[in-house]
DNA sequence: CTATTTCGTCATGGCGCTTAACAAATTAGT
DNA sequence: ACTAATTTGTTAAGCGCCATGACGAAATAG
């Protein structure tokens, strides 16, 4: 509902269309085509308004994005104003799809995404990635990737790009996984490895997960902190509408924000950073449970029905979150706290005292936590979004690609 | 007739401008001056291939800024390069300046920078504002701005536009001063009070010390965190060179970041904020010093002497930095830590423990800590450097304010 | 049935950048 | 010293893109 009107790729900054004519047409069909998706159905004369534009020029715009197959006319509406009613416009159904990858560790997943948002064909594959070699994984992914594809192009749609998300770092070309410890691979450049001809990006999870919040999330503001846990706990920063990744590609890092200064020593060479109390094993652990056996799904189960000994470690690692959070929201003093990923399933029993934490130490107006809808969704579908965008980012350079 | 004049916060240089052919022609101007500015006098075609734009073209642009009186030519210039020699171009030393101010706990300062970053004019009033009442203060920082603005204009300049910095936190209209505990000023607009006809910009002292840090520091990169420390502790976010301000404009609120969560009460409501241990008063009280009474001169006067209890409690201080750091590099993963203000004095100090902390927790590449080069003079630079840029951004608009 | 309102399109025009050509000013080569 | 080559800055013509204004089309209001 956030008008997404931003001008630069989320996905790929430094990117700059120059200041011509050429650069200024660009940017306006790419301002058609936010508007349109993002409004819904409009008629050129409300897109014209909505960007500043006059009738004409729309209607030119509107004409070449047609003829690229972005647009589609649905026909005259129907409203009771007074008036010749306007034409009906939306993005297509049959233009470009993104496609997004999720390689987890313990299932891969692919599904395909058309422009107006819906998912159109997807494939999963279950069974521990744990320590496996990469070339065998990422080959059973390319043969998801292609039946996507193919029943995507009997949809009539057409594959824009592939997109990744990865349970660890990912270094800022978009392309090599620097290590992501749960699959135990280190320095991999996925280019080589997946299929060849399709525009590929490769991102950590955690962020393809905020940007799904931020694109898809019912009222998601345009400056949150997102954070979720799977293994580890993850962590984006989005501002002003945009993901901030950091030097070398590694901010969003909270599990490693030190909560008790001198509490136990933690894999990353601190002492009492927030995974030690937050992370699964701990809270496994201080369940009374055996991580490694259990997972996070059992927490949730046990919580429900009331043991209090879950309770209790998910009452502490609430805590423990609204410490870590307390420094996030001074710093950066955002709008909400989204809780995403496994959190979403734990939060009625993580967020009392998370929220007393955060109220407690913060002075100021405060920040809304709230609950990911999408919950273990959101990388998957932030991938494949992440493709779109980037068409309604640029639809010139997508039409030309046809 | 022309686009209504869009105030423009100092960190928000990437305003957009409507994409039409008006709107292109102003980005580009601000391009040339951009270029201009920044690599010292520059021919016209090296300007062209600077921005990618033809000779043709931006030969019309730098006539249209030469009679603005924006840039000046210095003449032909002679290089042993073969083909005629270009025509020199600076930005001019006669046009627009910024004015920028400060308010200080115990003074207040007022100065002139023209475009090309030169101070051309100064004034400062020694005593103590804390506790004052707003009018007299302001009465007389509009005073001193009267005899800048004179003496500037004396020198062939006219004002740009004025800047204030406040030790305290401004809200996002950029004129309300929230809350300036030190001088005891609460939600006072501090538009009706200073004088009328220039553009005012009202901001935190730090965020305009992290600004100057950007944009006139040695080696400062894009992503920086800065940290600067007067009375509280303040900290900025430069990201990507955008400076963070967060959704109530109160981000880089460094000094409330929990370092042991049971520690002392902190007046913000919280407990062992960075700020009980590395505050002004805490470093003061821990070297066996008297707060108020003694100040922070002192505390870098006896260090250097040897004085140990004073080593410790900065050493302590560094610590407790160096804790609160981790956590903010864990988030934002930035390219370098600036100490400024009073703590780029005390750096030797401080910087042994913090960087051993800052080491010993993160496990990534890391991140360079830097001192500031300008101290203290910081906010009042980057207060009239801020108009100077926002001059440099929109040309077209302060070309007819002339 | 007429007047009014709104939509989409068309022809015209203005603005801004590019292209191409040229004169000016310097260096390199003979 | 003289010519050729190179680079700069300017000029005129051209094209792309958006704005303006007028028009027919399609609805509602009276």
């Amino acid at each position: 509902m956030t008008a997404p009107l931003q001008e630069a790729h989320p996905s790929s900054p430094g990117r700059r269309l120059p200041d011509t004519q050429q650069g200024m047409r660009r940017r306006n069909l790419a301002r058609v085509m936010h508007t349109v998706s993002a409004e819904g159905p409009l008629s050129r004369a409300t897109v014209a308004s909505r960007i500043g534009l006059t009738r004409a020029t729309v209607s030119t715009l509107v004409d070449e994005l047609i003829r690229s197959g972005l647009l589609e006319e649905l026909g005259p509406e129907r409203p009771g104003r007074v008036g010749r009613p306007g034409s009906a416009l939306t993005v297509s159904g049959r233009g470009p799809a993104g496609i997004g990858a999720e390689i987890g560790v313990d299932h891969l997943a692919v599904c395909a995404v058309d422009l107006r948002g819906a998912v159109r064909a997807r494939a999963v594959r279950h069974g521990t990635n744990r320590g496996r070699p990469p070339q065998p994984v990422l080959g059973e992914l390319a043969a998801l990737v292609g039946q996507v594809v193919a029943e995507a192009e009997r949809e009539g749609l057409w594959p824009a790009g592939l997109a990744v998300a990865v349970p660890g770092l990912v270094a800022r070309d978009a392309r090599t996984v620097v290590r992501a410890p749960n699959l135990d691979w280190h320095d991999l450049d996925l280019g080589p490895l997946l299929p060849a001809g399709l525009p590929l990006t490769v991102d950590n999870e955690a962020n393809f997960g905020s940007l799904a919040e931020l694109w898809l999330g019912e009222a998601t503001p345009r400056d949150f902190l997102h954070v979720s846990a799977e293994i580890g706990i993850g962590g984006a920063v989005v501002v002003d509408g945009r993901l901030l990744r950091g030097t070398h590609g590694f901010a969003g890092e909270l599990g490693h924000v030190p909560v008790h200064p001198e509490g136990p020593e933690c894999a990353c060479g601190g002492r009492g950073c927030l995974e030690q109390y937050a992370g699964e094993e701990a809270v496994l652990r201080a369940a009374g449970l055996t991580p490694g056996q259990d997972r996070v799904e059992l927490l949730a189960e046990r919580a429900a029905q009331g043991d209090t000994d879950v309770r209790r470690a998910l009452r502490e690692a609430g805590t423990a979150l609204g410490i870590a959070l307390t420094g996030a929201v001074n710093l950066l003093d955002p709008q909400a706290i989204v809780l995403g990923g496994a959190l979403a399933a734990l939060a009625p029993w993580l967020l009392p005292s998370l929220e007393r934490e955060l109220a407690r130490r913060t002075a100021g107006p405060g920040c809304v936590v709230t609950v990911s809808r999408l919950g273990p969704e959101g990388p998957l579908l932030g991938a494949a979004h992440s493709v779109v965008r980037a068409v309604l980012d640029d639809p010139a350079a997508a039409a030309e690609r046809v």
